[in-house]
RNA sequence: GCCCAUAUAGCUCAGUCGGUAGAGCACUUCCUUGGUAAGGAAGAGGUCAUCGGUUCGAUUCCGAUUAUGGGCUCCA
């Protein structure tokens, strides 16, 4: 006699057990179409579902995202089916849902083409018209490894092969085809209609580069075709705002493969480089840091000193000279303490904050590089703390105090925090990790911040906070960290007398707020799709005369805004006005100052944004005053 | 590093079923001095990524290398 409960709290009594699409049909016809699955008491299952006792449900729809995830889930059957369909001899393995969409990974003898897949897609849409019934099925462990032995899908029998043998496995199969799954599924192929199959890859087994590379398949699914072309419109969005595209058109920056991974900086880039640097070195020295600058080019006896040269040996660029073995700085800190340790350090000079913008070289692996965002080398808005074990949870809390302004100035709004614990494999007593954690957490929490614990992800040396930026497409960068490291300092021989005239190792805070600088301006270009806000903008304004007859009063403007520190150029090209605005408006100057006689007459300019308003006609005096509000302002909104 | 794909003018791309290439924009010159997103004409510009192989002949086919792109792996 099962009583169920609908989430809008009205109740059905039924007078004997029954499945989530009985339910459904009894609720309406509409809805017993639209079913994909059911949330009973909270737990998603298949339509099939019976239910025998009181519960609540819901039914679960494309307008739900359990259904939009559970259509994906069965689309990677769908995919599944139809490339054992095509390519019997392929083995199939494994096939989750992922951000919006799926994958499968297959075991086949060689790549799949473009032609294979849309052969394959082709294929899907088949299989989906046939409609066919999704069915359930339930099977003792060892009764499924045999089954998937027989079919000759060595990969599935491994992976059931390693779930405890007293466990059943739920079978789904559609038609001739049968994939071990958890599930739920939707009921039948036909309710899979809005997908597309995206690329293929190369994917190791189990995650793993000495196993075998597989052959990934990664698709989309969505409930209707509206919500897919949304997706696929969203995608070409964001391939419009590829910082490497804005990066050539606005003649930021380029690469080469003479300098693979390394950037070379045009002037436009390098302006609004710098003044990203200059920005964050002024709030430095406002904060209580000194900034240095340490060689780059250092020996390897530094490198097996610091732990690097035995861990990171592959990944530091090395160098020789008179027999001598450097290596080029992958890092900054054991260059800080070199700087730290010249002259004996008491408690009283503690925290000293040290930072620098040092050029690091890594030698990524060539696979990992990518545009701005994957380089060899770059900047970090790098500094360590020196401190007491005392003084951390202070130095953190007002790091965390320091990144909230810049993040506020950069525009970001949104910022995820996470915090990482000990790993397996760590250095330190566990009552300096129980410190160091503790002092972390409480630096988060007194200043009321939601935060992830990634347990077991800090680094050997000490536990870390991470700090990330949702930008404005809604993808996240992890930027800031702070980590707290006693081992380095150690290992360097850092010491301070403390105040009962003891020596003490210091603790060493490593901390950036942007990290790379270069992927930071990777970040901002693609937040802004290459508009800078004003204070950043390689060029805040660009005065373009009409006639040639305006040409002095013209370069006059120019350079009385220079003198008043302003990125401004002219255009006295001998072309139309409106040819000269539509080059500067596409290279995203913020204002286009226009000169024509009626300027010259009445000592104006006439002033138009990138975005296409015109504000009309004001003295440059005005102008002037107008621009220094909004570079004050930097990415704050008022 | 691994898998797959790609590499043609400054940029974006077309093309050659093997006979050394073409467009638009940009560039140069000339005409035009025009008031808010492309004025007109002419000209110049490429060892078709690099190195090998096959071929009478390779930019095109094959192989290797390098870089780039998408993934995987890695990320102190």
């Amino acid at each position: 006699m099962p009583v169920i409960t609908l989430p809008d709290g009205s109740r059905r009594e039924y007078p004997h057990p029954l499945s989530v699409a009985e339910v459904a049909a009894d609720i309406g016809p509409g809805l017993a179409k639209a079913a994909l699955a059911g949330k009973v008491d909270g737990k998603l299952v298949d339509t099939s579902h019976r239910i025998e006792l009181d519960a609540a449900l819901a039914i679960v729809t494309e307008r739900d995202p359990e259904g939009v995830e559970v259509i994906r889930h069965s689309t990677a059957h769908l995919l599944a089916q139809a490339v054992k369909e095509l390519f019997p001899e392929a083995q199939v393995t494994i096939g989750p849902v992922i951000e919006d969409g799926f994958y499968y990974d297959f075991s086949f003898k060689r790549g799949f083409t473009e032609d294979d897949l849309r052969a394959i897609e082709a294929r899907m849409h088949d299989i989906a018209k046939r409609d066919l019934t999704v069915e359930r099925r339930v099977m003792a462990r060892d009764r499924a490894v045999e089954f998937f032995r027989n079919l000759g899908e060595q990969y599935k029998a491994e992976i059931i092969a390693a779930i405890p043998q007293a466990e059943d496995i739920s079978l789904y199969g559609q038609g001739d085809f049968v994939d071990l799954c958890r599930g739920p599924h939707v009921p039948s192929t036909g309710k899979l209609k809005a997908f597309k199959l995206m690329k293929v890859a190369g994917a190791y087994w189990r995650g793993d580069s000495r196993n075998e590379m597989l052959q990934r398949i990664y698709g989309t699914a969505w409930g209707d075709k509206k919500a897919l072309d949304a997706y696929l419109y969203r995608l070409e969005e964001a391939e419009k705002r590829d910082h490497r595209k804005i990066g050539k058109a606005l003649d930021l920056f380029h690469m080469q493969d003479i300098a693979p991974g390394m950037v070379f900086w045009h002037d436009r880039g390098w302006r609004v480089y710098q003044q990203v640097v200059s920005y964050i070195r002024d709030l430095l020295r406002e904060h209580g840091y000194q900034e240095i600058h340490t060689p780059q080019v250092v020996d390897r006896s530094l490198w097996e000193q610091s732990g690097h040269w035995e861990k990171f040996k592959e990944h530091m660029f090395t160098t020789e000279s008179e027999k001598r073995e450097y290596a080029i700085k992958p890092m900054n800190c054991p260059c800080h303490v070199q700087i730290y340790n010249q002259g004996l350090k008491s408690y009283r000079d503690l925290p000293l904050r040290l930072a620098e913008f040092g050029s690091c070289h890594r030698n990524e692996q060539s696979g990992a590089l990518h545009g701005l965002m994957r380089v060899r080398q770059f900047v970090q808005d790098d500094a360590h703390i020196f401190c007491t074990e005392d003084q951390i949870q202070a130095e953190v809390s007002g790091f965390i105090d320091l990144l909230h302004r810049v993040y506020a100035d950069f525009g970001f709004k949104e910022i995820i925090y996470k915090l990482s614990t000990r790993p397996a494999l760590r250095v330190g007593s566990d009552e300096s990790w129980d410190k160091a954690e503790h002092a972390l957490e409480q630096a988060l929490n007194s200043k009321r911040l939601s935060w992830d614990l990634q347990p077991g992800e800090g680094a050997f040396y000490g536990p870390k906070i991470e700090f990330s930026l949702k930008d404005s497409i809604g993808r996240v960068w992890q930027c800031g960290t702070v980590q707290v490291d006693s081992s380095t300092p150690e290992r360097l021989g850092a010491h301070y007398i403390a105040a009962d005239g003891s020596k003490q190792v210091p603790v060493m805070l490593h901390r950036a707020i942007l990290g790379s600088l270069e992927r930071f301006i990777g970040i901002l270009i693609e937040e802004h799709a290459g508009a800078l806000p004003a204070w950043l903008a390689p060029l805040q304004a660009m005065v373009l005369n009409i006639t040639d007859k305006q040409g002095d009063y013209t370069r006059n403007l120019e350079n009385s805004l220079r003198k008043q520190g302003f990125r401004v150029e002219s255009d006295l090209r001998n072309e139309k006005i409106g040819f000269k605005i539509r080059e500067h408006t596409l290279q995203r100057i913020p204002y286009l100052l226009v000169v024509g006689e009626r300027e010259v007459q009445t000592g104006t300019v006439a002033v138009r944004t990138r975005t296409g308003e015109d504000l009309g006609s004001m003295t440059p005096v005005a102008f002037s005053e107008r621009l220094t509000r909004e570079i004050a302002r930097h990415g704050l909104t008022v």
